[in-house]
DNA sequence: ATAGGGTTAG
């Protein structure tokens, strides 16, 4: 399209271009000169009109440029680049593919430089087929020859990952400049092919074009990128011997690598660098300090340098908020973060993750799910990193509707796929007892990477479909997949649960001799369970007598429990005392011996495992009885003895002990309490015991319906026990979860299975714990929640759901109240 | 008028 003639004399266009190019920063002046070009009719020369559109858009104001746009009669295609190839910069980069798209639809050729924009604006979006679309545009046009077009087609590739089709596109530049041998070496080296990365820099230097701090930094951040942690730290003294400086961005691009390696040596000697060569006002060197400080778990240096820096930056306090969390200052880091919040900082998605994902880590699930809520209500729109975070705690407390609407939100959001998601979505449903879900969110994953499979397998393990979990394993490998040692736990647990003791054997034997794993103490505890299971007590403990490293709790957990199951007493005194040192404040150790004892007419022995755990302060009563189970709930019920279900809890529990104790369960001894705190009624009455839990589950769902006991403890003896026998009793199916332990769970006659999804109300029955903050056992909080019906389930949103959520949960509570008043 | 490298959350 020719642009229009210029007139020959008029004062007011030369004034007004003159106008325009003096325009530097202020919007109203170029809203003065736009009302001005408008009042004097100017608004017909295109090339008036453009420049104008293009200070709007270069002060992001993107719809007035667009109206700009619209009311040139006869656009070119200069009009329109001016305005994509500013909406690729500041990265709106779905308004720059629209407008490209407008362009084209209005029949504007492209030229060779709003190619460029387009392939920017796919890149920004890794819109591989769209950028593949403007690359067959740009070769009709021949245009494919023209080196930024090549150059953004480089880009495009390696954003989406086809470093293949970038390397084709490269080859075929006469005289790449170092702009594009800089970006394919990043490119390879973010991939991970090192190799090749290192190859192509030194043809670069061959072909005569020298690297500059650019290439160097991109191989750096590239290898760090890909996990190569040690050949990044390697590229930054290289780049320093042959005389390049390093600047801030190798700094902080190489010390996050520094960290990983928990060099601390080496972390330090860069922080002198950063000091003597006054790096120190770079705020990504700073948070990258701190967070490489934090790695190391030097706490004090990470807050020194964070206390020194002279400007707030956000990204230095979440990467303290981060390096306090991982050193398991919980209650520092959330103090911080609140404090960041109250400094009215503007807070961003990094900063909620990582609070979250701190929560969720240790043990403060409830938190994490209150902390998530906040951040929908502060506007904080959660991304592919806090979808991940979020779901364990989901998964922990077995929030299925929480969970559900995670995944509606990620699939809305289009990063279901992302492996991480993915995997996080699998353990969630997994947790939560719905393994047909599970599976479906594997098979639909497009690409899968170990976690995805790891996730998977120790879902099925989880449930005990051990058939399932070892045809994975063989399927994972035969698509090229290693198999790591959390693979061989998966496996192994669920040989375990099954008494596969063959293929247990083979497994583990295998882990060393084809896949060079050596064996841990998780894949010991899995071999120490199924041979305890089997009854081969002796075996297992010759087996943990010959364990290469020091068995831990979960290694003689095992045998423990599996002695309470035989009543194998003398390696059970062996195995309790193990653990009285390894897990003194472990109330359930405790129980599992004081059972056996009690089975073997024992009560001495009862009565001094007693005094001990009062000793400790240990609120737990070994082998009491029914009687005081009922005595515990009158208690509880104090306030309201007149509540129209007590009776018949009683009721229900008394016939089911009667019952057991007639069918020969627990010849000797009766059922453990578990103990909480007397202060937490709800919990105490939701949770004080899996057999009032079930209890209060039987009455009050329907008969035959399922129930599903999801606990984070181990299970002892009696437990396993109960549930066996009301499972059998009352015909009904009892799901157990003890998470993150397979290998303590599930006696011969629990089954594990999916739940059913006709709408029935469930009760879930969670224990709340698991923090084993190094050695001791943490307080265990007992919980109750009910997953709501079908019909509960339509009307409640999906996201933000949060509040939702913890109003239904509340109102879980008062249903409680008023169904057994306390 | 267009182009390559950075921190913090999994």
């Amino acid at each position: 399209m020719a642009r229009q003639a210029l007139p020959l004399i008029d004062n007011s266009y030369y004034t007004i271009i003159i106008r325009l190019n003096s325009i530097t920063a202020s919007l109203s002046q170029a809203q003065q000169a736009h009302a001005h070009i408008l009042k004097t009719g100017l608004s017909n020369h295109t090339y008036i009109t453009t420049k104008l559109l293009s200070l709007y858009a270069n002060r992001l104001h993107f719809s007035d440029a667009r109206l700009v746009l619209d009311s040139i009669p006869e656009p070119d295609v200069f009009s329109f680049s001016t305005l994509i190839s500013a909406c690729s910069k500041f990265h709106h980069f779905g308004n720059a593919l629209s407008l490209f798209c407008r362009m084209l639809s209005r029949g504007i050729f492209p030229d060779n430089f709003v190619i460029p924009s387009a392939l920017k604006a796919c890149a920004g979006l890794s819109a591989l087929h769209t950028g593949q679309q403007v690359h067959g545009l740009a070769s009709i046009s021949g245009f494919a020859s023209d080196s930024f077009v090549q150059s953004s087609l480089v880009q495009l590739y390696i954003k989406c990952g086809k470093i293949g089709d970038a390397h084709q596109v490269f080859d075929r530049m006469d005289h790449p400049n170092v702009v594009s041998w800089s970006a394919i070496v990043a490119g390879y080296a973010r991939q991970g092919y090192i190799d090749k990365a290192k190859k192509l820099f030194d043809e670069m230097r061959g072909s005569g074009v020298e690297p500059n701090p650019v290439s160097w930094n991109g191989m750096i951040a590239g290898f760090n990128h890909s996990g190569f942690r040690s050949e990044a730290v390697a590229m930054l003294q290289k780049m320093h011997v042959q005389g390049f400086k390093p600047d801030g961005t190798s700094i902080s691009s190489v010390l996050p690598a520094v960290g990983d390696l928990e060099d601390l040596e080496m972390g330090l000697q860069i922080h002198g660098y950063v000091i003597k060569h006054g790096l120190a006002s770079d705020k990504c060197v700073i948070s990258a300090l701190v967070d490489t400080y934090g790695k190391c778990g030097c706490t004090l240096e990470m807050s020194q340098v964070f206390d020194e820096m002279t400007q707030i930056d956000l990204g230095s306090c979440n990467a303290l908020v981060a390096g306090l969390s991982r050193n398991g200052l919980v209650d520092d880091a959330l103090r911080v973060f609140r404090q960041f919040e109250s400094q009215d900082m503007e807070l961003n998605v990094v900063s909620w993750t990582s609070v979250i994902s701190c929560c969720a880590q240790n043990g403060k699930d409830v938190e994490a799910l209150e902390l998530f809520r906040e951040m929908q209500v502060a506007g904080v729109k959660p991304n592919s990193v806090t979808i991940p975070c979020l779901l364990p705690a989901c998964a922990n407390i077995a929030a299925l509707m929480l969970g559900k609407a995670a995944h509606c939100f990620s699939l809305r959001r289009g990063i279901s796929c992302d492996v991480y998601v993915g995997s996080a979505l699998i353990d969630m449903y997994a947790k939560c007892g719905r393994i047909g879900d599970a599976w479906q969110c594997f098979d639909r994953m497009p690409t899968r990477n170990l976690v995805c499979w790891n996730a998977i397998m120790g879902g099925y393990a989880m449930h005990g479909k051990a058939k399932e979990a070892m045809e994975l394993f063989h399927t994972m490998q035969k698509s090229g997949q290693k198999p790591d040692f959390i693979t061989f736990t998966c496996v192994l647990s669920a040989c375990s649960q099954n008494g596969l003791t063959e293929e247990g054997w083979y497994y583990f034997n295998s882990m060393s001799q084809l896949h060079g794993i050596e064996a841990r103490v998780e894949h010991y505890a899995c071999m120490i369970t199924l041979l305890s299971r089997a009854g081969k007590l002796e075996e297992a403990y010759h087996m943990i007598r010959e364990m290469p490293s020091k068995p831990d709790a979960c290694v003689w957990g095992a045998l423990l429990s599996s002695c309470r199951v035989h009543n194998n007493l003398s390696l059970g005194e062996v195995a309790a005392k193990e653990l009285f040192e390894l897990e003194p404040n472990n109330p359930g150790n405790y129980v599992l011996l004081s059972n056996i004892y009690a089975t073997k007419g024992m009560w001495k022995e009862v009565d001094r495992v007693r005094d001990m755990m009062k000793m400790l302060g240990l609120r737990k009563n070994p082998g009491c009885s029914w009687i005081e189970v009922k005595n515990k709930v009158y208690t509880l019920l104090a306030g309201d003895k007149s509540h129209p279900q007590m009776t018949q809890i009683i009721e229900r529990l008394t016939i089911l002990s009667w019952e057991m104790k007639k069918s020969g369960y627990f010849p000797n001894t009766d059922f453990v309490l578990q103990d909480v705190e007397e202060q937490d009624k709800e919990q105490i009455l939701c949770g004080h015991s899996e057999k009032l839990a079930i209890g209060f589950g039987l009455l009050n769902t329907r008969p035959g319906s399922p129930l599903r006991v999801i606990k984070n403890l181990r299970i002892c003896g009696d437990c396993h026990a109960v549930i066996k026998f009301i499972s059998n009793f009352e015909g009904r199916e009892i799901f157990v979860r003890d998470t993150n332990r397979f290998h303590h769970f599930k006696d011969g006659g629990c089954l594990i299975a999916t739940l059913d999804a006709k709408g029935l109300s469930h009760w879930t029955v969670c224990a709340e714990h698991t923090m084993e903050s190094k050695q001791n056992y943490c307080r265990v909080n007992l919980k109750m929640s009910r997953l709501t019906s079908t019909k509960e389930k339509s009307k409640t949103p999906l996201f933000p759901v949060l509040q939702t959520i913890r109003i239904v949960m509340d109102g879980e509570l008062e249903m409680l109240k008023t169904r057994v008043s306390f």
